[in-house]
DNA sequence: TATTGTTATACTCTATAACTATA
DNA sequence: TATAGTTATAGAGTATAACAATA
């Protein structure tokens, strides 16, 4: 060869092809809730109260969120109508967080429009590979977790 | 099932999967090339500047960043010595940015780096998984580059 | 002394607008 | 008038530390 082998981007990476994937992904999803008047992090958090009622500290461990920021998502989320806090009587330190009948009504259409974003984001995948696609990615999600177990949360009363 | 319907975490879902592991690959990146002084941004401009000399605006329309930011970065990388500026003589209001000998070492320095990165997150998968990984996220990417097309740079003197 | 939630602060990133010099 | 590069500034987002209440 005359030199110059072919210049090798890292655009071109899997790792980097994740990334970008991702950058579709993200504000997809953000623009999918704003007609509902919500972000991705707010419905992830109610995601979590859907069963269970938690203490804000076991909302952190479970979302990977700071503190201080949950602090300023359940303000929004309570604004909104969509969850309560209240002091546990077992230990009052601790927040019993509960999502409110509208907040569940809210997640569910959240989840619809995620869903549907997600279908448009995935459409060029014919559904087996869209499977290949949540097997892979869950691999290597499941694998990194492996390395960092997180102490087991429980619900608050 | 007495009621209850297993809880449908948007975490689950194949899109916000997406954006955990790129959520892993993002700082495992920067990791790998914190021991050469060097950030993501910096080494995907070094990328291409690797074949050919490009205005900042041309940079700005290859990366997708602000030409705010690239004043940035290219004020760095010339600090590095990794990169040069200099007015262009066929219009004197651009620069022909230019990487430097010790640019193209750093440039190849860093791509060892990240490749051993990437292949530290793919390490779960097998070699044939990877391939149909990265052919599945070409196929979302390349789909959603299909509807905006950018308009071809020229390289300058 | 440690923990829970809160507030205040600082720091980074990003986006916008304004300015200069050239065309 | 429009473009290339630069600078300044404001906003959002994040991280840190300090604080009050409780354990």
């Amino acid at each position: 060869m005359t030199s110059r082998a072919r210049i090798e981007h890292m655009d071109d990476h899997t790792g980097y092809l994740i990334i970008k994937v991702a950058g579709m992904a993200v504000p997809a999803f953000e623009r999918a809730l704003v007609p509902l008047g919500l972000n991705t992090r707010q419905v992830r958090v109610l995601g979590f109260l859907h069963g269970e009622s938690l203490s804000q500290a076991e909302l952190c461990a479970r979302t990977g969120l700071d503190r201080t920021t949950m602090v300023a998502v359940l303000d929004e989320l309570e604004q909104l109508g969509h969850a309560t806090r209240e002091r546990s009587k077992s230990d009052r330190r601790k927040h019993v967080v509960r999502i409110t009948r509208n907040g569940k009504a809210a997640y569910a259409k959240a989840t619809k429009k995620l869903l549907r974003a997600q279908e448009e984001l995935l459409q060029p995948l014919a559904p087996a590979e869209r499977a290949q696609l949540h097997t892979l990615l869950s691999r290597l999600f499941d694998a990194s977790q492996a390395c960092a177990p997180e102490p087991a949360a429980e619900a608050v009363s």
